[in-house]
DNA sequence: TTGATGTTTCTGTATTGACAGAAACTAATG
DNA sequence: CATTAGTTTCTGTCAATACAGAAACATCAA
């Protein structure tokens, strides 16, 4: 598979990107790849088009898959596993937002919670007890409140975005 | 200055925090001494404390400079920089958001809008097309909401939240 | 069961980024 | 203006990660 112009500046952005915030670069780029073909794409497809090795590939489709950000399908007379990503960019958002959460959020409140409970606390000063509470408080709250819109719909989500800071006239009345 | 079992933990979590989020540990831990401290610290004492290189704070500090996290200020009778953050835990996260938007989410919008306006989008095929417009969108979208949401003082974006998924709720009757 | 096709794991290399230590530089003081 | 205290830049080393290529493994068809 050849890429257009176009497609190819999107995968290779894609990869800088990812980078940037902590992703593998072929990762990301095999999921843009994906992402923008729409249809099922066989690895060695996929390795021939980015022009990376085939086991780089492997290993990174394991890693979109642990993401859940790809499946795994078939296509009639074809032994070859064909991988798929959605093509909803707002499920994509939605994935991509609820493992980092899970993997890289959640992580460290469990670790502030810890840090209050420990025996030690009362060693350092109860200015810095009270920033690691704050911070707690803080991460809690933008946890609480990204699992509750991860469950709205997107339309619905879209609605409160355009929205916007318009929010504040309709908490005050209240 | 010598750090407490919990500063010690807090510290070095955030530390691996940031690597996993695109930021160099040194620059995440020195900031999170920063943040605990409370108080301005001179450079080699902040490598005496961490345990790395005098050169390496100074990079660190540089670049901490470069995301407005840290101030540099002078104490009375002592000659070296000292330097500070806020120690408004909302403060900074607004801080870390605004600058990561602009610096890495703004330029990403600027390419797919690059994209959409190039005379070899007619290569693509229509979903192509299709699919690099939605992203545009949801990206425009929720740049435009974060703009706003971070104008809006703490309080306010902490009522925001605490609303969670009812405010479609208000949403709906309109 | 054997060859063909496809997938996964392993091993070594290369690249990148982090970092220490030294050298160069700058500014303040007497 | 030289000495001291402090900061920045430079250079080389080290460690982590990414990656290619090969080998090992698995599956299917004849």
């Amino acid at each position: 598979m050849k890429l257009n112009p176009i497609a190819q500046r999107f995968v290779l952005h894609w990869g800088e990107m990812g980078s940037k915030w902590g992703v593998n670069r072929t990762v990301s780029q095999i999921h843009a790849l994906l992402y923008l073909a729409g249809k099922p794409m066989p690895a060695d497809e996929i390795a021939e088009t980015l022009d990376v090795a085939r086991s780089n590939v492997s290993n990174s489709i394991k890693e979109l898959q642990n993401w859940n950000l790809i499946q795994m399908v078939h296509v009639m007379g074809d032994r070859r596993d064909h991988f798929a990503t959605s093509t909803d960019v707002w499920e994509l958002f939605r994935t991509v937002v609820s493992e980092r959460k899970e993997r890289e959020f959640d992580p460290t409140i469990v670790v502030l919670r810890d840090c209050m409970n420990s025996a030690d606390l009362s060693k350092e000063e109860a200015a810095v007890q009270r920033r690691i509470k704050e911070t707690l408080e803080l991460m809690q709250a933008l946890s609480a409140w990204g699992d509750q819109m991860l469950k709205l719909d997107p339309a619905t989500l879209m609605k409160v975005m355009k929205l916007g800071a318009k929010i504040q006239n309709l908490l005050l009345p209240k």
